[in-house]
DNA sequence: CTCCTTTATCGTAAAAGTACGATATAGTAA
DNA sequence: TTACTATATCGTACTTTTACGATAAAGGAG
């Protein structure tokens, strides 16, 4: 990443790419944490299961793999990637976790692409 | 999608998951739309040309190329994603094309995501 | 302890995404 | 017309994602 801002600032100077017109406050990890949550959103069953938890808030695996029309493992799977997108978070009670949004994270993601574009 | 609810509906009526808290206002063309608009964000490239175009409105491909690390065919199939999900347009002027946001479905795009989150 | 329920993880096959060089297209200039 | 510039598309390797069945792990009941 610092190479490539030495490389921006090259090219402006040699005139090779226009002046920018204002600053980003986003990149590293923040920009790699918000790419991912754009990621686990983009792919229509972890769409479908984040809808379902706004509806169902609290649910346990079990209701969302009775809902879909996909295998156990799959649905395991997707929340995985919600879970470690930081779109959700789970509670383990008994041998069950239930599963809600992370009201936190999706505010910050609100704000930032709000911030950004 | 139209079994998707029946089945949804009869699950609610046998008690197989639990009451809907609350209803959503998405589906069907939209929520495609609203989808394929976060998937197209889920790459880090991707990521760095919209911020690029932030602070670089309408500039060419070429700018573009020039800034990043990767082949110009590249480039180029990226740039076709992010106009078909909508979060840039393309002006064809002579043998180039300057590129901006898509003011208007970025907008969308954040109403949508905080109406439903 | 055993048995059952619930969920996560493993291994793997199929599908989709990403990257590149080569080529095609389309506009401008001479 | 030819030559040049800028960009899009094609064909194709390579990588990642997605889905499944099978299995493991972990808690509760008896």
């Amino acid at each position: 990443m610092l190479y490539r801002n030495f490389t921006i600032k090259v090219f402006i100077m040699l005139n090779l790419i226009p002046e920018p017109c204002c600053t980003l406050e986003i990149s590293g990890a923040e920009q790699e944490k918000l790419v991912r949550m754009f990621k686990a959103l983009g792919n229509p069953i972890r769409f479908e299961i984040m809808k379902f938890l706004v509806t169902h808030p609290g649910c346990i695996t079990g209701d969302i793999v009775t809902f879909l029309p996909i295998a156990q493992a799959t649905v395991s799977q997707h929340l995985k990637v919600l879970r470690q997108a930081g779109w959700i978070e789970g509670i383990t009670s008994g041998p069950a976790t239930n599963y809600c949004l992370h009201e936190a994270n999706i505010t910050w993601f609100r704000q930032k692409v709000g911030a950004i574009f």
